[in-house]
DNA sequence: ATATTTGTAGAGTAATTAGTCGGTTTTATT
DNA sequence: AATAAAACCGACTAATTACTCTACAAATAT
């Protein structure tokens, strides 16, 4: 297996569990069985690391669904679909997920520029400010909403993964949250 | 002045600023003004002092209003005060709403017993069990309710924080976002 | 006034850490 | 097959780091 990914999992692994602060170079190395010159080799330094390690789970991340958005659709229906997927992304991959909540509210985030907009949050922003301008949800900073949606999104994987939830307590629960936001912008 | 709190002055500063892993503590020690022996006499380790810091914080934050939560008072009109209180509170030291965030979202905070709930917590939850008892909101798990507003509330201040805005402005977006969890809510 | 505790200092240290370097293996290119 | 380039290794190091220790000063108690 490509011993970059190696490396960015074991990273990912200590980083969740230890923190930037106590996981040193080497127990990444060692945790992914490859030499302390390759971590080197592949990323110049721990921090190249750190950030690298960000773009590339929120990368992975954002890759899933979006595209079929249909223009012409239900504007509740596709908004709903996007959301579930996002959810279910992140409680397929806590670990990715808490990672991106760490590193966005560590002083690594505002050391990067990427707060510009990427290319998946474009269209996402595209699609908000077509719906208010249709007048199906409520007119409001684009930033706002965006910041606001994303938080209670995330609480709700906080609450999911904290609490042993059956398959099916989490769908009524996923979906109830929906709701909640639905009420929020409309 | 007393060095311990210059000592965690100085802590919070560097930690927000450069992150956990980013600060030594000799750095601290002199940004506070105070010898290296001075800041591990009073803090056992690192580690020690970056748990302290956080309970700190929090203390500093939670004892404002709450108290005087007249039961018979109208629920809405309670609610909003304290509402408000918190995010007011959040807008006024940065660095400590900075601080916690990042603090709760490391591992640190998997490590500290503290997720039961404090004392301050307990009257919020009792308070709102209330009113759902009495159907003033809709019923659901309050944990699950306590995340979603908490997360909005710090997504808001984040929104402020990042966005340069008049005082009026930023009054009618805190105005607002009371009348979203209050719709969230009911 | 004396004794005891508590706070402060800062030089010192043992251990750790990020990152380097020269050499070897693997992969790609011609 | 020969050459070039990229990936890989692991011992090494220079610097840093968390933390200790001893001595001294302030405060507090007796």
């Amino acid at each position: 297996m490509d011993k970059k990914q190696l490396i960015l999992n074991a990273a990912l692994k200590l980083f969740v569990e230890q923190g930037f602060h106590g996981t040193p170079t080497s127990r990444i190395a060692k945790e992914a069985g490859v030499a302390n010159g390759t971590l080197f080799h592949h990323f110049k330094t721990k921090d190249d690391l750190i950030v690298t390690l960000y773009l590339h789970l929120k990368s992975k991340m954002n890759h899933s669904g979006l595209t079929e958005m249909a223009e012409e659709q239900d504007f509740k229906t596709v908004l709903k679909s996007i959301y579930l997927q996002n959810i279910y992304d992140m409680l397929e991959e806590p670990m990715a997920f808490k990672y991106i909540m760490q590193f966005k509210t560590s002083p690594y985030y505002s050391k990067i520029k990427e707060m510009q907009i990427d290319d998946g949050s474009a269209k996402f922003i595209k699609f908000f400010e077509h719906a208010m301008e249709s007048g199906f949800i409520k007119t409001m900073d684009i930033d706002l909403m965006f910041i606001l949606i994303s938080n209670l999104t995330s609480g709700l994987s906080q609450y999911i993964t904290s609490k042993p939830l059956s398959k099916s307590e989490e769908h009524e629960v996923v979906a109830q949250s929906f709701d909640i936001i639905w009420r929020m912008i409309t």
